[in-house]
DNA sequence: ACAATAGGGATTTTT
DNA sequence: TCCCTATTGT
């Protein structure tokens, strides 16, 4: 392969990054829609046919599984080879690698098994009330919350002195119980991954050599998402005379809250000294009007590298900004231009809506049916993180390893099979005493147990140990199909009055499915079950359900990140709401925010529109808003206020008053405009206007779940409430 | 064991 | 308002 075909196509400083040479640390600044995930790629395409860089010399490092598959095959596709020795990952894909490689030198068995945030919480819960530390006083979540941000800065409780602060004296008493516990039954959460990794490398020498030597290169993506444990990592990785090539954009940090470092970036160009830095300014996505305004929005904060997108693709349309009266004008703001745009020939996938926080999706929603325009949200649960799911994976666990506490905690009882709480208190205490497995208790303790539980129990034991056997030849697909017959969990969901689209079901099989496929893509020299497994806890992204691509796509902003949409709905850009309230206070927070909507604004192509509701429903109460102040850092030159009404909403306008008014009807059963109805299939409504008396009356209502609509009184069988 | 009910809390979530 | 959890009653 020669020079020209990996070069072919780049613009200037894209090259410039590509053919760099390789004695150099690199920092590539790339702006939004800048093509960073092509430079890297085509990076490492030059590392190895220019260079004779071995593929096993390199280490790329991405944040999402997504990201490292896509990666992965862009790279086959250019190098026109299979790159299967190469370690392409996430930073936690990676480090388990590591530690399923070296287990006895990071302090753990073969058996060690991944806590995801569920398993972690309910571990943390347990643990608080079997040492009586109040929950309302101390919520779960907020501790959880603690331990993990320890963790990301890879602190441990001995290092923290928690002072006269109460809360934080109590956070690392739970901290301590939690890693005692982790310890003792070998779970590693997320960030214990990552700071295991670190700790296995650091402290011995040989292992870190060989890993030093073995990665000549070390390629990073979206560095400013790097957290101080990830950091240090690489950094110790290259403390060998390795080089890194690290890729990202400070101006589109946004996960500060949840443990990235915005100063990592800032620190490369005097920590990797020398580092040979690039910034990639030209946007191959936006319009020059788009770019100009995400340009202007973003020159407000503090502290950045410094980088201006710009584009000679032309200035296109003007940002429209529409200022609603209520969230529901907005989003009848929003849907009805959407449906314009379908009728003048948009496909449905190029619009996204994108908000804030997941609570906004719903009036979107509500539009979206009344319009009959197909959506798709994103957000909610993933695949793996699917109860039925975690049901089947952890009897998969159990006949795996009978010793898998977690996995035994949350199946023993389900399908219900007649083991109640106080039974498994007793499991918990014998297997605290006596040092032995959920599972092992059980079997012990059975004979003391009266009948009834004792032959409930028997029957989970003898159930689990059969199976195991049953399974031991059979391959993955088959075994866990098996598993899911003969736990009872397909029965048990086949009965399931409250899932009427059967989807659970569905979801188990697509879950065979999935085990299938794995059997041909094996991760590495792991074990395949617990490969699988792994899999599972790592993998977010695997919903192989995901709908075809027809549909208006609602989601975060923050999901948004690293996507783009040719139109663009930024909505709720209100104070309080966005920028949010709980980052009002702290200038480091607010500039985050700001960033959230840079990041909002670059991800549109050709239109954008911004929108903003003078009052909003939130939580239960109206509340009035003033505009973003985002909004004001947004030039008017290339802005354009939308007056124009559509035919729908000023009819809304006065919908909604009749809505907010709490009138009170005077007696029940009477037809009255402003009286609320209840209707079997479309819920709470409200009369707003009818036609005649009786059993023949026409009657429009507006119904809060699916619009407006007119009804004949026969047939409707209304409630009147 | 399950359904009904009451109370509390409510950003963002790549792994 | 909605959603999740804990409690209570059958």
């Amino acid at each position: 392969m020669n020079l020209s075909e990996i070069i072919d196509g780049l613009n200037d400083n894209q090259s410039q990054s590509v053919t760099l040479d390789n004695t150099q640390n690199a920092l590539i600044l790339a702006g939004a829609g800048s093509g960073k995930t092509r430079v890297l790629i085509h990076r490492i395409a030059y590392l190895v046919t220019q260079k004779n860089t071995p593929i096993d010399a390199i280490l790329a490092v991405t944040f999402t599984n997504k990201a490292a598959k896509e990666m992965r095959e862009r790279l086959e596709l250019l190098l026109r080879r299979p790159i299967r020795s190469m370690w392409v990952g996430t930073f936690h894909g990676l480090a388990h690698r590591l530690l399923r490689a070296h287990p006895i030198e990071a302090n753990l068995s073969t058996q060690f098994q991944i806590l995801d945030q569920q398993d972690q919480f309910r571990i943390v819960k347990r643990l608080m009330k079997e040492n009586q530390i109040d929950e309302s006083k101390y919520p779960v979540r907020k501790i959880q919350w603690f331990i993990n941000q320890q963790k990301d800065e890879g602190i441990r409780p001995s290092d923290i002195d928690a002072g006269y602060n109460y809360f934080v004296k109590q956070s690392v008493r739970v901290f301590e119980l939690y890693e005692a516990h982790c310890q003792a039954n070998e779970l590693i959460d997320f960030a214990e991954l990552l700071v295991r990794s670190y700790t296995l490398l650091k402290n011995n020498a040989e292992l870190l050599a060989h890993y030093q030597n073995r990665f000549e290169h070390i390629l990073v993506d979206e560095f400013q998402d790097t957290n101080t444990i990830q950091y240090k990592w690489i950094k110790l990785l290259t403390s060998g005379g390795n080089k890194v090539f690290c890729v990202g954009d400070d101006d589109q940090s946004i996960y500060g809250w949840r443990g990235a470092k915005i100063e990592n970036i800032q620190k490369l160009e005097s920590d990797f000294h020398p580092i040979q830095t690039i910034r990639l300014e030209q946007n191959y996505r936006s319009t020059g009007n788009i770019l100009a305004a995400s340009n202007a929005l973003i020159a407000n904060n503090a502290n950045r590298m410094g980088k201006s997108l710009w584009t000679n693709s032309g200035n296109g349309d003007l940002i429209d900004i529409y200022e609603a009266r209520t969230e529901t004008d907005e989003a009848d703001f929003v849907v009805s231009t959407i449906q314009k745009r379908i009728n003048d020939g948009t496909l449905p996938s190029e619009c996204a809506i994108l908000y804030r926080s997941n609570a906004q999706s719903r009036g979107f929603e509500e539009r979206l049916i009344k319009y009959n325009i197909p959506y798709l949200i994103y957000g909610g649960l993933r695949f793996f993180e699917r109860a039925e799911i975690k049901d089947a994976l952890c009897y998969l666990r159990l006949i795996e390893s009978s010793a898998d506490n977690v996995a035994f905690e949350r199946v023993v009882n389900f399908p219900t099979r007649g083991i109640g709480n106080a039974t498994i208190e007793k499991i918990r205490e014998f297997s605290r005493e006596n040092h032995t497995s959920l599972f092992q208790a059980s079997i012990a303790l059975t004979p003391s147990l009266p009948t009834r539980a004792a032959n409930a129990l028997t029957g989970f034991t003898q159930l689990i140990e059969q199976m195991s056997d049953e399974a031991k030849h059979l391959d993955l697909n088959e075994k866990v199909a098996y598993l899911i017959k003969e736990s009872g969990l397909i029965n048990h969901y086949s009965n399931d009055k409250t899932d009427k689209a059967g989807s659970k079901k569905e979801n188990l099989e697509e879950l065979i499915a999935a085990a299938k496929q794995y059997i041909h893509e094996p991760d590495s020299d792991m074990n395949e079950v617990v490969g699988f497994i792994s899999l599972a806890s790592l993998d977010s992204s695997g919903d192989t359900n995901a709908p075809v691509n027809q549909n208006v796509q609602l989601m975060t902003i923050h999901s948004a990140k690293g996507l783009e949409f040719p139109q663009v709905f930024l909505t709720g850009m209100e104070e309080d709401l966005f920028p949010s309230r709980q980052s009002k206070d702290e200038p480091h927070l607010m500039d985050e925010e700001r960033r959230l909507c840079y990041v909002g604004m670059t991800r549109a192509m050709k239109k954008l529109s911004l929108s903003f509701a003078v009052k909003r429903f939130l939580h239960g109460q109206s509340l009035y808003a003033f505009p973003s102040r985002f909004l004001n850092e947004i030039p008017s030159e290339y802005t354009n206020s939308v007056k124009q009404k559509f035919g729908a909403t000023l009819q809304n306008y006065q919908e909604d008053d009749i809505f907010n008014q709490d009138i009170e009807p005077e007696g029940q059963g009477q037809l009255k405009v402003g009286v609320g109805v209840k209707h079997a299939k479309f819920g709470f409504g409200t009369v707003l206007n009818f036609e005649g008396d009786g059993d023949s009356a026409r009657i429009q209502i507006k119904f809060k779940a699916v619009g407006t609509k007119w009804l004949i009184a026969s047939y409707a069988n209304l409630e009147f409430v």
